[in-house]
DNA sequence: GAGTCTATCGCAACACGTTGCAATAAGCAT
DNA sequence: ATGCTTATTGCAACGTGTTGCGATAGACTC
């Protein structure tokens, strides 16, 4: 997977945003791009850096982390540290969103802008501060688990 | 400093906690509580194994961070991560609360349980989660770095 | 196509945290 | 005090992510 199929609208998006900051399409940094859009939803750090070297064993940690941060910084990829610090990274295909993790069970919500509206208007009526929806990494109780602890 | 001042009721607390569940108190335990006791304010946990080998310069990583999970298991301590995803501890003297990070100016305020409360009921209302406080690590623009962009 | 400039790569070393295991020592019983 | 049990320690190695540096190789000019 992740060979034949470049994902042709993302790469040139990328192909112009680099050159018009000076900067280089390289092989190390198509296979990086595809090994992301193959991952449909978000892996880790390490999973992307063992993916890559599936498709190119010489490549090291040090090149896929700089190049998710170059995606990050133009704006293709996020990423966010889970409950655990460890950080997970996606395309932004979809539209940016938060993170709930439940520590009963273990599941993670995603928490998209519409249903994140009330709660970032919470928070800068309670302190002032503007937040981050992408940063935004809460843990706690799902409402499942939350009926299992009351029952 | 955090030589002679053992901070008697926390130490008491935690031996008789100890006891109760057939652990031990040694004199690496004590170094540790006292470091974090004599840490004010919040501290990472690289910093807070620097200042325990101070006074210990046999003490090892592995000793520090497993008396932190277990402080933390006990509930006297606290930790969290904070936006690059490190590790930062501080000893429950006070409340429960969160924190925000500025992405502006690189201030840390803290959320106490007072002024989450509107947010934390934002977030049950619109996804049914129920949101740990402590878990609660924030990363926006602070109302002063808000002004000064619009300025 | 050859030459030039420099962004990017791979390597090696580092920083922070975690884990497995053998040696040590805390706490209890005698 | 002595011996026993086993929690805890220190060590060493690992996992994840970052950084500095010399070598490589894009992209542009002629």
């Amino acid at each position: 997977m992740a060979q034949g199929q470049t994902n042709k609208g993302l790469t040139e998006r990328l192909q112009a945003a680099l050159k018009e900051r000076g900067q280089r399409w390289t092989e190390q940094r198509q296979i990086i791009v595809d090994v992301l859009a193959a991952s449909d939803g978000h892996a880790t750090g390490a999973e992307l850096v063992e993916r890559v070297r599936q498709d190119d064993p010489s490549a090291t940690p040090s090149t896929v982390y700089r190049t998710l941060d170059l995606l990050e910084e133009l704006g293709l990829a996020r990423h966010h540290h889970g409950p655990d610090g460890r950080e997970t990274y996606h395309l932004e295909e979809t539209t940016e969103h938060g993170h709930l993790h439940c520590r009963g069970c273990g599941a993670e919500q995603e928490l998209d802008a519409a249903a994140a509206a009330p709660i970032l208007k919470a928070i800068t009526g309670a302190t002032g501060f503007s937040a981050d929806l992408d940063h935004l990494s809460l843990q706690g109780l799902c409402a499942t688990c939350r009926a299992d602890q009351k029952g």
